[in-house]
DNA sequence: AACATGACCATTA
DNA sequence: GTAATGGCCATGT
């Protein structure tokens, strides 16, 4: 097993999320089979250029969105959200209990 | 080989 | 609610 393996392997369950949904890194890595291990996936996403993978639908344990070394990362992934759908609230955080990918 | 960095998480106080 | 701590591991210098 090499490091790309792990690495495609993080696309591929990031890809499967469905739209309007979200996961977690920590949910992602799991169902990766890498409990334990949400920075790599963090760390997998940061490295990734492929647009087929719906990274946006990925963020943090509190619902919000983790800031990235990137310029308008952070921006555009809030953007591509609202426009599947979800929503919010003042906080600038995402309702978990509502759009949390429950497989 | 060693060290520092990073789109993280859970627990504890 | 915030703050600090430990664990995780790929990458680049």
């Amino acid at each position: 097993m090499s490091t790309s393996d792990t690495y495609r392997k993080i696309y591929a369950v990031v890809s499967s999320i469905p739209p309007g949904c979200v996961a977690t890194y920590g949910q992602v890595a799991r169902l990766a089979g890498l409990p334990g291990r949400a920075r790599l996936v963090g760390y997998a996403l940061s490295v990734l250029a492929d647009k087929s993978v719906p990274w946006h639908r990925v963020v943090n344990a509190k619902g919000e969105i983790s800031p990235r070394s990137g310029g308008d990362g952070d921006f555009v992934q809030r953007l591509r959200l609202e426009s599947e759908g979800v929503r919010f609230d003042s906080h600038g955080r995402i309702s978990l209990k509502l759009y949390q990918w429950l497989p």
